[in-house]
DNA sequence: GTTGGTGATGCATTTTTTGCATCATTGCTC
DNA sequence: GAGCAATGATGCAAAAAATGCATCACCAAC
């Protein structure tokens, strides 16, 4: 999902990465003709400039497989500094336009669905009511995959709700998140003021896949208690599930961030949940909170535009969970 | 100086670098026709690839004088940028090369006089008599101009007797030293085991320059005492004045880095040093020690043949003056 | 003014890149 | 096993890009 106008549309641009960019299509591609095809040029084009690239590196960077190309260690080492260079071409770009005044820049972030719902919204449209010509890149993805995309660097910023594996990244701010049970307002558990593992006993549920970070907190929970419990339903979309709830009496779970963007005024009516449902919060006891990271790769050094909103972001979370927030 | 095949002879190497190159010559020599000239082809050619890169980025990099060119903030932050890129590129095929066994590479060093005069001879030696594919390129000079080339990316590795002064340098082992005075072996301080500021009263002096972290430390010894001194000469070479106290008794200033390389065997006589000559340490109450500092840039990811040539040089100086480095 | 330096530009030439046709090889299907 | 559908590599001609020459416009110093 992109918003705003994309910066490098142009396909001209940047000749001098041109080789590079070939590079990266066909390790992505995993084969020659593929990878030609996405990039509009012929496969003997394409097949010339790795061969060239690869008699000026002095070795092959890539394996030939009978079914196409696979990158070799050299090729993999290789591919890490090229992702590398763009990254940092980004960066440079985005602050040498940032000299004239106007923040330029494009975006890039990998998030949970938790985040994305309304969280994100509210903070992209923000900053791009200061800084117009910021565009951003949204990749909706469980942990693993957003580590992976910082390190490939196709996103620039993750926000993670589930423990961080890997060491190359760097945590900018944790945000705790009290895993809540959201039902429709005329439910028995909506009378209470919060929720107990044990009231679910009976309850028809509707749970996250099992990649989700709430997931993996309700499973830890709830095997470990063996409550009798009917999960009528798995889904990946906390939208799917939301609009189910109008059609069936049910229950689901989502952490506050993806309920609440923080975004009403005192005295007006939540405007930011839907008006037949309501979440109560399980007891921390039962479920201990889950925390949300805000992350970047460990030792890059962000885009102006990226900084920037990575500040913005963790100053907003501040605003809307003033307790929860640690950096 | 150049010790060993210059890895990047061939011209049409990496021709995906080649518009960068021409840049950062351009920035070097200030003048598109004088880059075009070393870089063997017309200012026309050269012209025309910076104004195409300009394009590309989108703003101008250099301001147009009547004299030449000169880098603008924009042309300024992407020099930074091409560096990094042919920096890491080094790191990257010294890397790649790594993988088939045979260490490949090209160590840059900046050094002061005094570590180029006999360790880093007998340190370069040792390294290249294991990894003959490893090129050297030494360049001497003053601890501002080495930090210089660090942060330009023209040296790997700088050995700076005199304070750091930039806050982007990493310093990566110590070495303290204690500054001698170098004499005829027949002279009448020579009977001493050391020389106190006092006794060079009266006597004739050879001084290395201003920029010389050694002269550096004498004048804040020697000005503050008040001792009446015969300053006979000044020069940056040790070699000059070595050999100048062959036909004239004087005294001159050394640390032991630049007199022992650490290379004679138990019993044998140094042979690192003039026969005729003799060093005699100036008493710490009177010059304290100063201080070697063997840097590289921060943050950055030293090509495998320096980074193992740094610990070994560290190594080799925590054998030679086992109480003085730390790290 | 004149001179010597700079960067920019139009045009013909050279060099490089691209695309087409084709080959050799491999894996899969029948 | 024969045939088929992929793959990457390569020779050759066309297209595209980079280069070099001649020239212009500009500025500073003498």
């Amino acid at each position: 999902m992109v918003i705003g106008q994309r910066a490098g549309a142009r396909e001209d641009i940047m000749r001098f990465m041109t080789s590079l960019r070939f590079i990266d299509m066909v390790a992505r591609e995993g084969s020659i003709r593929k990878a030609a095809d996405k990039l509009s040029i012929t496969s003997t084009a394409l097949n010339r400039r790795i061969l060239q690239i690869e008699d000026e590196i002095g070795q092959p960077l890539f394996e030939r497989l009978p079914g196409g190309v696979r990158l070799n260690t050299a090729g993999e080492i290789f591919l890490q500094h090229i992702r590398s260079q763009f990254a940092d071409l980004a960066r440079v770009q985005s602050q040498i336009s940032d000299l004239s005044g106007i923040r330029r820049g494009h975006v890039q972030i990998a998030s949970g669905a938790d985040a994305l719902r309304r969280f994100l919204p509210a903070a992209i449209a923000s900053y791009r009511a200061a800084h117009p010509a910021v565009s951003f890149d949204l990749a909706r993805c469980y942990g693993d995959e957003a580590e992976a995309r910082l390190f490939s660097l196709d996103s620039d910023i993750a926000l993670i709700f589930a423990p961080i594996r890997a060491a190359h990244v760097h945590v900018a701010a944790t945000l705790r998140q009290q895993v809540h049970c959201v039902m429709p307002a005329d439910h028995r558990l909506a009378s209470k003021d919060s929720v107990r593992i044990r009231d679910l006993a009976g309850e028809r549920l509707v749970l996250p896949t099992s990649q989700s970070g709430v997931r993996q907190l309700l499973d830890t929970a709830l095997l470990r208690r063996n409550v009798d419990l009917e999960v009528i339903l798995e889904s990946d979309s906390f939208e799917f599930m939301q609009n189910f709830l109008h059609f069936e009496s049910a229950l689901f779970f989502q952490i506050p961030i993806a309920i609440d963007a923080g975004n009403d005024t005192p005295g007006s009516p939540r405007q930011s949940f839907d008006d037949q449902l309501v979440s109560r919060p399980i007891e921390l006891a039962d479920l201990p909170a889950g925390t949300l990271h805000i992350c970047h790769l460990k030792g890059r050094v962000l885009p102006v535009a990226a900084a920037k909103f990575l500040d913005d972001i963790i100053t907003s979370l501040r605003t809307i969970f003033p307790q929860e927030v640690d950096q």
